[in-house]
DNA sequence: AATGAATGAGAGTTCATTCAT
DNA sequence: TATGAATGAACTCTCATTCAT
C-alpha cells in the first residue's frame, strides 16, 4: 500500500476515534507513520485528505447495489432486499460519524458536493439504484403494480440511515441480533403495508 | 427575552451560517449584542452554549408528539400521521445541520447524551411515541394488527429523516410542492404494502 | 505609548536588526513586550505591520519638505537646499533597508502602493517638492531661468538616494564629515554646472 | 548552455516574477527543467544560488563603463555620458528587484560583499568609473576645472538610480520617450548648473 | 453584571535540504 | 550525476478563556 492510501486510512481512523473538529494533521501523520509534511506532498491540504477519506465511503452498499438491478427475477425480492438493507445498516452506522460530521465544515460540505456532481454519484444515488430495482421487479409483476418505488425504497434506506444515526447518538453498538430484528421487522412492514380492513 | 435565550439563538444562527467548526465566541457575542465575557458570566463555556442549542432542536416535532397519542381514535390514522411527517420534516430539514454536527465533537455528543438520559428524553423518543401511537390505533382495530408499529414509525421518521439529511447535503432546499409529494408518496406506500399477488 | 504604537516601533527594530525576511512575528512580540495573539488584536497580519512601519519612514525628510516651498526667497537657495539634503540622506539612509526589502515581497509592495496612492503621497512626492521650490525660486529670479528643476530635484535627491543606498550596500557608517563633504560637493556642482569653456 | 548556467537564469526569472521572499527552490527547479536535487549538486545552497544571480547583475552598465575611460577626447563628452547614462537607467531599472532585495536577507548582503570585496569590484565602482573619466576630460580641458568630478558622477547615476527605483516602486514601465526625456533634461541641468545670475 | 484587551497553546502549512535509489 | 520523496523545524495565525477595570 502507498504512502497515499496510508495516509487515507489513518485520516479515518483519527476521525472515528476523535472526531473530525479533534483530528489534527500531526495525529493522522503519526499514525500513517510518517512526517506532517509527506501528508502534503500527497494532499493539497487537511480538507483534500478528509474528501478522500469521505469519498471512500458507503464503498460496500454502493457495491451491492451495482449489482442489484441485474438481479431483478432472481431468487426472492425479500432476499435481494434484505442484502441491501444488510449492507446499508453497516455501512451507515460505519459511516455515519464522518458523514455527518460534515456539516459542521461548510467548506467540507461544498467541496465533497462538488466532488460527486462531476461524477455524477453520491450518497442519493442510493435510494434511485433502488427505486429502478423495484420498478423493475413491479414490471415482471413481482410486487405490487400501486406501490411508490422511490417511496418504498426511501423507506428501506431512510429507517436504516436513522436507525444507524440514533445507535451512533446514542453511543450503542448495534448487535447481530438486534440488527436481524430490525431488519425483519422493517420488511415484514414493508410487505405488509398498513392498510386497515375498512377506513383509516 | 433575557441575554441567556439571546445568546442560544445567536449560536444556532452563528452555527447555521458557518457551521460548528467555524462559529468562534466572538461571533456569537457580537450577534447576541454583548461582549464575549457575558457569554462566560451565562455559561460554562462554549460548548455549553452549543449543549442549549441542541436542546432546542426538534421542538416544534416533539409539541406535535406530545398530543398524539390522545388523539388516537380521532380523525382518521392518515390525517394524524400526515401531521406528524410534515412536522417531522420541517424540523429535520431544519436542525440536521446542528444534530448531524455534534458527531464532529465527541465532547459535545457526550454532553448531549448526559443531558436526554439525565431527562429520558432524547430525538431517539420520537420514534417510540408514534410506534405506541399506532399501537394504540391496533387496539382500536383501525390499523392492521399484523404490521410492527416500531417498524411503520421508523420506516416513516427514518425515510423524512434521510430525505432531510439528503436535502441538506445536496444544499437544497425544499419547496411545498416537493414536500408534500414526498409525503404522500411515503403515506400511500406505507398504507399499501409491497405485498405481491402471489409469493415474493 | 500604546500596544499598536510599541509593535510597530518594535517591528521596525526587528527588521531593521535581522532584515525582513528573518522579521518573524515572535521576535516583534517579543520586542514589544506582548503576546503575539495581541498583534493580531492590533494588525489584520503581519504583512498589516510592516505596511504601517513602511508609512512611517521619510518622516523627517517629509517634515522638511513640507515647509521648503513657504521658504521661497528666504535666507539662500543654497541654505535651503541643505537642509533638504542633510534631511534626505538621513532618512534615506535609516530607511533604505526597509524600503528596498519592499520589492523581495510583491505582496507588499503593492499593499504600499495602494496606501500612499490612496492618500496622494509616497516617496517620489518628495522630489516633486523640491522640483516646485526650485520653479518658485525660479520666479524670483534667485536661479537661472534655463536649468529644469525637476531635474536638479532627481539629481540632488538622486544622488543623496544612492549615495545612502551605496554604504548601506558596502555596511559602512557615514560620518559627519563624509557627509557634510558629500553634500558640499554636490551642491557646488550643481551651483556651478559642468559647461565647459567651449563646446562639449 | 550548461545546467550551472540554467539554474542561475531560472532563478532570475523567478525571482523577478515572485520576488526573492517568494522563490522556492521547487520553482527554480522547475524552471531550470531539473530537480531539485541538481540544484545541490550544482550549487552549495539556495543563497549561493541568489548570490551567482546577483553577480550577473548591472553587466550592461559594467560593460559599457569598462571602456568609457579609452573614450576621453573622443567624440564629445555629451555623447559618451548619454551612452552612460542610458546604459545605467536600462540596467538599474532591470536589477532594481533583485538589487534591493538583498537588504531583506542580510546573510545574502554579507555574502554579497564579500563577493566584491574579493575581486574590488561592485555596484560602487560604477560612480568611480565615471568620475575618472570625467576628470580624464577636464584634464582635456573638455569641461569645466572647477566641477567636482565625483559628484558630477554621483548626481548623473544617481538620479538615474533614484529614477528607476521609483518607476519599479510605482509599478510602472519606462517608455522610451519618457527615458530621453528624463536623460536630456538631466544632462542639460549638469552642463548648465543651476548658478544665478548675482548671488544666491 | 458587563467588558474586551491580553493571552498562549496549538493548529495548518511551507520549504530548504538530504539521501537512498 | 540526477533524482524527488521524505523530512521537520519554523512559520503565521486562530480563538476560547481570563481578569482587571
Amino acid at each position: 500500500m502507498d504512502l497515499r492510501e496510508k495516509i487515507i486510512e489513518a485520516a479515518e481512523q483519527v476521525i472515528q476515534m476523535k472526531g473530525l473538529a479533534r483530528s489534527t494533521t500531526k495525529e493522522i501523520a503519526k499514525k500513517a507513520g510518517c512526517s506532517e509534511g509527506s501528508l502534503y506532498n500527497n494532499f493539497e491540504n487537511k480538507e483534500d485528505i478528509f474528501l478522500h477519506v469521505l469519498r471512500g465511503q458507503l464503498r460496500n452498499l454502493m457495491g451491492v447495489l451495482t449489482t442489484l438491478v441485474d438481479r431483478k427475477g432472481i431468487g426472492t425480492v425479500r432476499k435481494n432486499l434484505e442484502e441491501v438493507v444488510n449492507a446499508a445498516l453497516k455501512d451507515f452506522y460505519h459511516s455515519i460519524p464522518l458523514m455527518a460530521s460534515i456539516f459542521s465544515e461548510p467548506g467540507l460540505l461544498i467541496g465533497y458536493r462538488e466532488g460527486f456532481i462531476r461524477s455524477n454519484e453520491g450518497p442519493h444515488r442510493a435510494n434511485e439504484t433502488v427505486e429502478a430495482y423495484l420498478h423493475e421487479e413491479q414490471i415482471l409483476g413481482r410486487i405490487q403494480e400501486n406501490i411508490n418505488p422511490r417511496a418504498a425504497a426511501d423507506m428501506m434506506l431512510g429507517s436504516c440511515f436513522q436507525y444507524a444515526f440514533q445507535m451512533r447518538f446514542l453511543g450503542k453498538e448495534v448487535t447481530e441480533e438486534e440488527k436481524s430484528r430490525f431488519i425483519n421487522r422493517v420488511l415484514d412492514t414493508l410487505f405488509q403495508g398498513l392498510t386497515s380492513y375498512k377506513d383509516n
